[in-house]
RNA sequence: GCGCCCGUAGCUCAGUUGGAUAGAGCAACGGACUUCUAAUCCGUAGGUCAGACGUUCGAAUCGUCUCGGGCGCACCA
């Protein structure tokens, strides 16, 4: 149930009369207490058409308003807005399609792609954003029923894995590591073993991203595309449509044609392909298995690339999109004091350590509650509070007390909608709350903001515990108490649904 | 020097794509427990949205400039 558009088709049709509405704009929920359950500017937009102020056009539309949809809400005229507020027996009645699954049908085929990590060394707490922010991607989408899958790059092949073998060899012969090499403990705890260091790293990967609630529909190695010999087909392709062109013994890829502020060598002097070639292989490799819509989560230190792959993809196939969601990069702290992430040096905390020592369900929520556009202090100490202090145990607690209630009430006598009564202010605002979670969710699968999913969590756990505390469930009489249970089974249908959605448990009993 | 991101309450951050008197959490202060789990609730206080100018009915949001912080500017990967 899209609460949004119900509103929008309903306005839409009783407007028809007197404009087409044929211009941009909106319901939303007003931030201010006070001004409706949902607000449209509307009669500023209609202001123009009809040449009069949008304060005699709200006061106007309102009085039919009130008369035409008399049982479901009511139209109140303030400056030109109109403020929208849901009957209780509206509420009521929708509560019944929560969960309901009305979202427009897609015909994309979307492949997200995100960690990527060079599997040279083990992965860190910004790794794990990626990973965090990635799944809970792909999970909205399945959610809305769009085609999606999720995908790692492994870059098996090429000069970092080189220098991976060399620090291994080395650190096995007693020989110096090379000054390029990698100097971290486990290159010391590899050369003990008989593991292929590659094969090591992608099992580490794969084990902790399963730790953290992640996990990836393909695992596709870099070396399948030389295998294929994918790299000269992708650059024979921008060849014979004219995008390359030779200069100082380098082939390069006319970028500037799409936006990108220089041209790209994609095959050097020396004959060897740059990363971009490969890359560029790869994408098209991924557009040939018919994927039309693609999703790439990278970090802020790799921003300079966007432009130069939105031109590949560009060049590739016109219809194909492609989003690049760049995040800013985590600060690991711990009291307030930072930590050092070097892959080089060896001195790291890896994302396996910090999910042992705080949880997943704590790693998961302090690494999506932000904005990709911000960047993370993540304190190791703070995340570990079991107090007031942290979001995870306010939400999770309010999860467990509904099931305590329910554990209590013992019968399974409260699935059915008992007919409409009356609704006590905080009823109605936990109910409204969460006919807005399909609302929001949809918006989500268009913008990929997820950190409003963490948002949406908090104030949901906020509506439901002022509820608790104002209305009495099992000490209430009979039918007071049906209606209650059944209210509070609505919204624990919507706790599991979000927290699933995040990748974070939903604990019975705290 | 050029490009991207950020600057909002003491702290950490939201702000529904341009809406109304700027919102949460934490911290502070004052209240509510022989409880339906107090890991909670209610109330109070806290702001020149970094700054300036502009765009319009209307700006934290869009544009230009300035200041401050992060990241990046390879025939590296």
């Amino acid at each position: 149930m899209l609460i949004k558009n119900v509103l929008k088709d309903k306005l839409k049709d009783a407007l028809a009369p007197i404009s087409s509405l044929n211009f941009v704009w909106s319901i939303e929920i007003p931030k201010q207490k006070g001004h409706g359950d949902y607000a449209t500017n509307v009669c500023f937009q209609l202001a123009r058409e009809l040449k009069k102020s949008p304060k005699l056009i709200a006061e106007t539309l309102c009085t039919d308003l009130n008369k035409q949809f008399e049982e479901e809400f009511t139209f109140e005229p303030i400056n030109g807005f109109i403020n929208i507020n849901l009957t209780e027996n509206f509420v009521w009645t929708l509560s019944k399609n929560v969960l309901e699954k009305s979202f427009p049908k897609s015909t994309s085929n979307t492949l997200i792609e995100f960690v990527s990590a060079n599997p040279t060394g083990p992965l860190h707490i910004g790794h794990g954003r990626w990973a965090v922010v990635g799944s809970t991607m792909v999970n909205i989408y399945k959610y809305v029923g769009k085609n999606v899958s999720s995908e790692f790059y492994i870059n098996d092949a090429g000069v970092q894995i080189n220098n991976l073998l060399a620090s291994v060899k080395a650190a096995k012969d007693g020989t110096p590591i090379p000054e390029n090499g990698y100097h971290g403990d486990y290159i010391h705890d590899l050369a003990k073993t008989n593991e292929n260091p590659i094969e090591y790293h992608i099992n580490q990967h794969k084990s902790v991203l399963n730790a953290i609630n992640t996990s990836f529909d393909t695992w596709y190695p870099e070396s399948n595309l030389h295998k294929a010999n994918d790299v000269p087909k992708a650059l024979d392709y921008l060849k014979s449509n004219n995008f390359t062109f030779e200069l100082e013994k380098a082939l390069w890829f006319n970028t500037t044609k799409f936006g990108d502020d220089k041209d790209r060598v994609l095959v050097k002097n020396d004959g060897n392909y740059t990363y971009f070639a490969v890359d560029i292989a790869y994408h098209k490799n991924k557009l040939d298995r018919k994927f039309t819509h693609l999703i790439n989560i990278l970090g802020a230190d790799h921003h300079g690339y966007v432009h130069r792959m939105k031109a590949a993809i560009s060049a590739l196939n016109e219809n194909a999109t492609i989003d690049l969601k760049i995040g800013q990069l985590v600060n690991l702290f711990r009291d307030g004091t930072p930590v050092r992430m070097s892959k080089r040096t060896g001195d790291i905390i890896t994302l396996q350590e910090v999910t042992d020592e705080i949880g997943s369900d704590a790693v998961r929520y302090f690494l999506s509650e932000k904005s990709l556009d911000s960047s993370i202090d993540f304190d190791l100490e703070a995340a570990k509070l079991k107090n007031s202090e942290n979001p995870v145990y306010y939400i999770q607690y309010a999860h467990a007390r509904i099931c305590s209630i329910f554990r209590k009430h013992g019968v399974d006598n409260y699935k059915e909608q008992p007919s409409f009564d009356s609704l006590d202010p905080t009823e109605k605002a936990v109910l409204l709350y969460c006919l807005q979670f399909n609302d929001m969710i949809w918006e989500l699968a268009q913008n990929l903001e997820t950190h409003r999913l963490n948002t949406y969590l908090l104030t949901l756990a906020r509506q439901f515990h002022t509820f608790y505390e104002k209305c009495p469930i099992l000490k209430s009489e009979e039918s007071l108490k049906l209606k209650r249970l059944y209210i509070l089974m609505v919204v624990q249908n919507v706790f599991k649904t979000s927290l699933n959605l995040l990748g974070i448990s939903a604990p019975e009993v705290m």
